[in-house]
DNA sequence: ATAGGGTTACTT
DNA sequence: AAGTAACCCTAT
């Protein structure tokens, strides 16, 4: 009720495109308040203009250049564009070395997940995979769309959510607790119960999901100067700074006090352990 | 006001 | 289930 989505129609697109061909992409406020698409855009606002715009893919503007990197290869490549295409992107290594008609092109090209997979499984950052990394990878060696950073985006963002792959950080963005207030508690995402194999490790199966979801804490931890004697409080200040994994890094302190007790001087095993068994955890997936 | 990440609702 | 388009949220 009350929250339909209403439609673009093609005399909206039409107004849309005119607007930025007089005022230019930005100006939407400009492009709304002008009497010769005011009428038309009358349901509009200037956020709606912006989006819309970008699900356009930017396009009205003379040519609609798929890629604005280093392209002087012109063949048959972008004969075909469909628009169902966006599904795979072909490896633009390939095309480059065996120019026409190569079968391996298409063999070769990928869907989002793969792509995304590849690109984390060899991106081997201490810090842990980050989004431009993953962007810059996937760039570098495939024919990408214009939009490509968005869809990529939204694309992981799905894969975090379905529990596919671990939560990739962006570098330039990387939000702290609050430090007090708020409290975003309410992150609980434990519902990972696929796993069900795996009774090699002496380790209790619940350490799966901790493992899992700390297992960059940790290793961020280490580069700190992360030392086994000094785990606990370590971890305790991680705490604060963590935004998703305080229960899992609580659990963690729990484990290595109880480790501790018995006299058992395994806390760096632990955390060895827990960067084994995540990597573990993504080549599992892989299959 | 704009840009861009994130979310929801609809389509295929 | 994956993809797309419309809509929301918010830092700058």
């Amino acid at each position: 009720m009350g929250n339909q989505k209403l439609k673009w129609t093609s005399e909206e697109e039409e107004a849309l495109k005119a607007g930025v061909a007089k005022y230019g992409a930005g100006k939407w406020k400009n492009i709304l308040v002008d009497s010769e698409f005011k009428h038309k855009l009358a349901n509009r606002s200037n956020v709606d203009l912006k989006d819309k715009w970008r699900n356009m893919g930017g396009q009205g503007s003379g040519a609609n250049s798929v890629n604005s990197r280093a392209k002087s290869i012109t063949n048959g490549a972008l004969t075909h564009k469909p628009q169902s295409s966006a599904l795979t992107l072909v490896p633009i290594d390939n095309v480059i070395n065996k120019p026409p008609q190569s079968p391996e092109g298409v063999k070769n090209s990928k869907k989002y997940k793969e792509m995304i997979l590849e690109a984390l499984s060899s991106i081997k950052d201490r810090n842990g995979p980050d989004f431009v990394s993953v962007l810059r990878f996937i760039e570098k060696k495939y024919e990408v769309p214009q939009n490509f950073r968005r869809l990529l985006s939204l694309k992981l963002r799905k894969l975090v959510l379905q529990g596919t792959v671990e939560k990739v950080q962006k570098r330039y963005k990387i939000k702290h607790a609050p430090l007090g207030t708020k409290t975003p508690l309410p992150k609980q995402k434990v519902a990972r119960s696929k796993s069900r194999r795996d009774t090699r490790c002496s380790i209790s199966t619940e350490m799966e999901d901790a493992a899992k979801i700390a297992a960059h804490k940790i290793a961020e931890a280490e580069n700190k100067a992360f030392v086994a004697a000094e785990a606990v409080k370590e971890s305790e200040r991680l705490s604060q700074l963590a935004d998703e994994a305080d229960a899992v890094l609580l659990r963690l302190k729990q484990i290595f006090e109880q480790r501790k007790e018995k006299g058992d001087d395994t806390s760096s095993k632990i955390v060895l352990f827990c960067r084994r068994w995540s990597q573990a955890l993504c080549l599992s997936r892989l299959a």
